[in-house]
DNA sequence: AATATACGAGACTTGATAGTTTCGGAACTA
DNA sequence: TAGTTCCGAAACTATCAAGTCTCGTATATT
């Protein structure tokens, strides 16, 4: 979409290269360190959890990186570009779509969905975001990107593991289905952006137990569940 | 709390002053124009929609509410200063507390405070909200504020009103009381923050049907009513 | 070896803006 | 009337940070 991918900043189609047909230049001198990208994308995600993005300094993300700032220049045209790519390169590997838990209960998924890291990184993530607010104000794009990478994977998986728990029959269709998906991710950033408190494995265990769980079983049902319960009641 | 107040900025307790007794001093001069106040504020709003807070600068909001800057600095000390009291100046009288419903049910004192200048709807407020994400992931003080005048009211509001219910014998005492008194009030921030969605009143009565009166309903008890129910059944 | 590019470090330039001060004029007090 | 404070407008100062450039060095091609 958006993305202001990586750019060799137009150092090619210059008459005077070697090899001038359309295929790989080939370059003297030293090589890009490959290696520095991630690391420069990690500083800087680092900086937005800490800062967030309007007090994000090239000099912080360089510093952070121990790397220059051409060196930061030389793979981003500019700071906007950096954080969109930080962005996005965050969103990877959150959380396992093809690999979802299946305990054959829904309270043993949702709590297996809660690893270690997810609890730590979940946080991280939201505080990312959270300091993402000004730029999403602006630019509706990028907020759809920020969302799609730290928010809706959460939902999205719910919203799987609950259906499924559905379609064994643990719990009625609800009328309110996509809300409840969202509970547990709504209170969980409400938690860290407003109230500024942890996000422990207590924490989201209270929110299974305590609100999605009981919501689940006693939630008006949908339509047509709820005509068959009205025919028996 | 953290409030920044109005502030005749030090002017007092200065020995020439004609009245030096503690009371109100009688001072020579033009006086302010107590109008200007709200013009300011809402000219702070309407800027801190169109470009967030990051984007707000002391010019554009003093040119917007055709005033001088130095006027607003009479008024307010910085541009912290200022954003906050224009918060504080959206959220007044968004809850009334000392005039919580009081119909009978919870269901019906929740939806009596959904009044419509109350809830947080329409374009304009979901964009002066979105534009603080920044505001609250950096300065904890700030975040506090905006907490304390956008949030803290619904939160104690919805407290009272459960409390009430319990009390009434409507509900049983629930486990993670806390959490559910913060449910409509997370889930409302979410959707305009994340999803960038209206928060209408329709939303607001999904909340409460679809999730808070449920999980209400069907929460594990707290120690001494599970006693009760573990006894019973 | 000669040349070209990448690297970290950091100086430098330039633009933006928070906050201050000045100005001419209006409104209030004594 | 004289003195004081307020007003909008705008010039001014000081700070901060994005983006550029330089330097000494490391690593590549020819």
């Amino acid at each position: 979409m958006t993305s202001a991918r990586h750019h060799p900043v137009q150092a090619a189609h210059e008459g005077r290269a070697p090899e001038d047909s359309a295929g790989q230049e080939v370059r003297p001198g030293r090589k890009r360190d490959a290696s520095r990208d991630a690391d420069i994308l990690e500083a800087t995600l680092d900086v937005l959890a800490r800062v967030g993005y309007s007090g994000l300094t090239m000099d912080m993300v360089a510093a952070q990186a121990k790397a220059g700032k051409a060196t930061v220049y030389r793979r981003w045209a500019s700071r906007d570009a950096l954080v969109i790519d930080a962005i996005a390169h965050m969103s990877r590997g959150m959380v396992d779509r093809d690999h979802l838990p299946d305990t054959g209960t829904l309270r043993g998924d949702l709590i297996a969905l809660i690893r270690p890291q997810s609890v730590v990184e979940g946080e991280y993530r939201i505080k990312v975001m959270g300091g993402l607010g000004a730029l999403l104000a602006q630019d509706p794009g990028l907020a759809d990107a920020v969302n799609g990478a730290a928010n809706e994977p959460w939902v999205e998986a719910h919203e799987v593991l609950i259906r499924r728990a559905i379609a064994r029959g643990e719990y009625a269709e609800p009328e309110y289905f996509s809300t409840l998906t969202r509970v547990v991710s709504s209170m969980a950033m409400h938690r860290v952006l407003i109230q500024r408190q942890e996000v422990t494995r207590e924490f989201l265990i209270s929110l299974i137990d305590g609100v999605l769980l009981p919501a689940l079983r006693c939630a008006p049902a949908a339509r047509a569940a709820r005509d068959d319960a009205a025919a028996a009641g």
